[in-house]
DNA sequence: GGGTTTGGTGTATAAATGACAATAAGCTTG
DNA sequence: CAAGCTTATTGTCATTTATACACCAAACCC
């Protein structure tokens, strides 16, 4: 989010966005705000749908087309635009009340990238190359939990039988290094195979 | 479909669309379009998402928000927009080369509605009030059935199995007139129950 | 009343899901 | 180096869901 320095809404969180310029494309002008903002270059970018409510905006119409992005955030330091007092990581969770519409836009982006999770394998692009099992878990963990309490849970013996299942994950034969306790086992994501399958009308389902 | 009547694309066959004007949201625009085409109001439209790449229109920078909507097309005569030479309704097995990215948007709008018709009842929408298991069942298939041979048929059995077992489909106790063969029992759906059934977190999917 | 046409139904097998807990392995510390 | 700590790893059973498959029933038409 960054926090807005100037009227409407100064001082409000928001989504960061800018305009499109007459010669980009939509998904160039999202990857450039993003770049903007994080300094990253090609990450997994998906639009979601466009908002154009007359009155969302309270200077003037404006439409705005959401994407989302998976970024490891761990990875990159944000930097607030111009316009912006601050830019700063937000839990989901913990979201309050923000400028103009971007309440309904995080929610819309949300459900979307919940989906998208379950039906396609773009979970892998938030891990390193290299991953555990548990960490893939937890990931999928943190994006599917429900706040209404919907499951709780994963059951570990259940979600290793399914993804192991789809033999989309190649077993490196190597452990986890520096870790306090028994190191667990690293995988691969085998994207090639994936690519193959897809061709063959194979979809991915967790 | 229309036909263009002018350049660019003179002759071509487009999907019907018009700008949105300053005053109106995106929804609203979208049915002003349609019932300027179909003369229907009230009827189902979903967004499907923004076209916006730079070479898309010849004369000019233009962004695209498509939409579609579910029309039983028996009941209504298209009248061509003013710069149409001619509206048809095209079957989507047959539709050749559209002017602009109009072929990519139809796909886009056929995949989104392909899934949305799995997740949730929207299909309700094109049928009668009251309609026979047989119906039902050639309105998924004609929606689901791939072009690539994907499933050529729903089984009978399953289908109705299936779609009785969600018991939302209230048995009307009355029976199809003027056919020509054993008439089959009406049913209708009970979308009261349905929305008690998803604030409790119920989802559809046949 | 017989023919035609579509409507309606059940069962058995296979596959997927979901619940459930004990042992194994590497690391740390005393 | 042994004991203790922490997380990793593994299988079975019961239930539910999916899929394949074929015959009789009922209304209409002639």
């Amino acid at each position: 989010m960054i926090q807005r320095g100037a009227a409407p809404y100064k001082g409000k969180w928001a989504l960061p966005g800018d305009l499109v310029y007459p010669n980009e494309d939509l998904d160039t002008a999202a990857e450039r705000v993003l770049e903007q903002l994080t300094g990253l270059r090609g990450v997994y970018l998906e639009q979601v749908r466009a908002f154009g409510a007359v009155d969302r905006h309270p200077l003037g119409r404006v439409i705005t087309i959401a994407y989302f992005s998976l970024i490891k955030i761990s990875d990159y330091t944000v930097t607030p635009a111009s316009f912006a007092q601050s830019a700063k990581w937000h839990s989901v969770g913990k979201v309050g009340e923000l400028a103009f519409d971007h309440n309904e836009i995080l929610e819309s982006c949300l459900k979307r990238l919940r989906r998208k999770v379950r039906m396609t394998p773009i979970g892998f692009e938030l891990l390193p190359p290299k991953f555990t099992l548990t960490e893939l878990q937890q990931l999928y963990e943190s994006i599917l939990v429900q706040p209404k309490g919907n499951k709780q849970r994963i059951d570990k013996r259940n979600f290793r039988k399914k993804i192991l299942s789809t033999n989309l994950l190649h077993d490196l034969n190597e452990l986890q290094a520096g870790v306090a306790h028994r190191p667990a086992k690293l995988y691969q994501f085998d994207r090639d195979k994936y690519e193959l399958l897809v061709a063959e009308g194979y979809s991915f389902d967790i």
